[in-house]
DNA sequence: ATTTGACCTGGAGTGCACTCCAGGTCGTAG
DNA sequence: CTACGACCTGGAGTGCACTCCAGGTCAAAT
């Protein structure tokens, strides 16, 4: 199958207009095009795309990703160039979880903190004006 | 305790021009100033300044920080907005750590490609020269 | 007394990742 | 046949979060 870039933004959850820089700064190799110079994106183009957004997701720069797109262009001698990458962004993406969890505990402290605050209004001043009207 | 610029900034994390960056958008409150003018970090300052670089790890915007920085001067009576905030940013620090989750498992799965592929090339063609030379 | 180094200010500059724009070309629908 | 909508191009503009700079002050060290 083939895809206009509305269907393609659609599908990747790009913009439009994401799509076509993407395509200058040679993350993904210029699509097919159809009679009228259209873009035609294959259902290829489109699982690479889904690739780079999960790649953005986890917050590798776009230097990195298109160091990676021009590796896989070098077919299977940079297989380990390619693997190390990932390897690698797989480490960052692990210690950014631990640190995000860190966050969660601190927030889920702070969030006790006011809601014992909270207690603590209503537990001392017991039929003050906030409980009634 | 009270600490020079450069020794907030070692404490922090932060760079001294984004303290006083920090300061000139009432991220921070302006700290105290010794005898010549410069910046006196209480403890008070520098425990704030931790938790910022905490919502700042969580990927909240200035924008929201500053919110919070502000209702933070509005004494008790904003408590409640400013756990509602707090709440929310819990609720999306959750969801990011799902999505890099998500993230985390397709690495591995390319990754794991990637040694299938190693091994593969071990096994069909023993003895070529990628193994010898 | 002067040099050094840390600090000050207001304002300009940077890098990233888009996002928008003007002006133009197609192909189908009315 | 013309009007419309989707698409095209090169290039300019945007928002965010810093980061850097020039020119100046001050206190301690030589």
């Amino acid at each position: 199958m083939s895809y206009s870039i509305a269907e393609a933004a659609r599908r990747s959850g790009l913009s439009i207009d994401t799509l076509r820089y993407y395509e200058r700064i040679k993350l993904l190799d210029p699509p097919a095009r159809d009679t009228a110079g259209r873009r035609a994106y294959s259902d290829d183009d489109l699982g690479w795309l889904g690739f780079l957004t999960k790649l953005r997701t986890t917050g590798m720069p776009i230097k990195s990703m298109r160091e990676y797109a021009s590796l896989r262009r070098h077919g299977v001698a940079s297989a380990g160039r390619r693997k190390a990458l990932l390897v690698d962004q797989r480490r960052s993406v692990a210690e950014r979880i631990a640190e995000l969890q860190g966050c969660l505990d601190i927030l889920d402290y702070k969030i006790e903190n006011y809601e014992r605050v909270e207690q603590k209004v209503l537990g001392i001043e017991p039929g003050r004006e906030e409980i009634s009207a």
